[in-house]
DNA sequence: TTTATTACTTTGACAGGCAGAGTAATGTTT
DNA sequence: AAACATTACTCTGCCTGTCAAAGTAATAAA
């Protein structure tokens, strides 16, 4: 399991990008993440949510609540057009910020 | 300019990496982070040091005052067994960090 | 002698992430 | 029907890393 202060600050680009593939709810979101990493990385609930306040806030997602339920009811969240923009900006600082700490990082494995 | 908050949880690791390459003192590391990034990322002062505290604190890190100075008297930095061994965990840690960032933001650029 | 550069230190604030606790609706067991 | 598990979201208060700003001090250059 990956400490999460080391990949603090690209969970906004992780989030973003998944709701960018399609509408999204927050407990979905924490499942397709353990998923796709294979339980290497798990966002807890508090940051989570407190990541979408902030984007919404923003203005980069917007949210509306879903009517098929199955517990709790669900609050969906859509990418923004201005949400599109920033995303692609923070695909092309993760190409940047992978470039420098290769820089440090590389020929000691 | 990477914004730092990005960069934010690799300091330990590039500092870290520079000082294990030899002995160096807070100042040498600054210039040589910008240097070898060609100025796309300077790291604070009020950050260096700070890390420096944390690192030695935690005996990853040893100080000692050198003799030759051109200005302020400098304080070396050499890397302590455990260091090595933290660094090797480093290294190890963000190619995992790399491959699951990457699982999210690749099929974007 | 004034200014620039080198070099380190400290304080206080901010922002992101999180533990923990809580609310509420639905589905499953007994 | 009662009890429990699961789904789903919210809020408060704390911790930690980073940094702006201000300061100290020594050497080199103008």
């Amino acid at each position: 399991m990956v400490r999460s202060d080391i990949i603090r600050g690209h969970l906004d680009s992780i989030i973003l990008r998944l709701i960018s593939e399609k509408d999204r709810y927050g407990y979905e979101i924490s499942q397709e993440i353990s998923l796709r990493t294979n339980n290497r990385f798990q966002i807890k609930e508090a940051t989570l949510y407190a990541i979408f306040q902030r984007l919404e806030k923003r203005e980069i997602i917007e949210a509306y609540y879903g009517d098929i339920t199955h517990g709790g009811k669900r609050k969906y969240y859509r990418i923004t057009p201005l949400g599109r923009a920033y995303l692609t900006e923070l695909v092309r600082e993760w190409t940047e910020v992978k470039e420098i700490i290769d820089l440090f990082m590389e020929g000691l494995e």
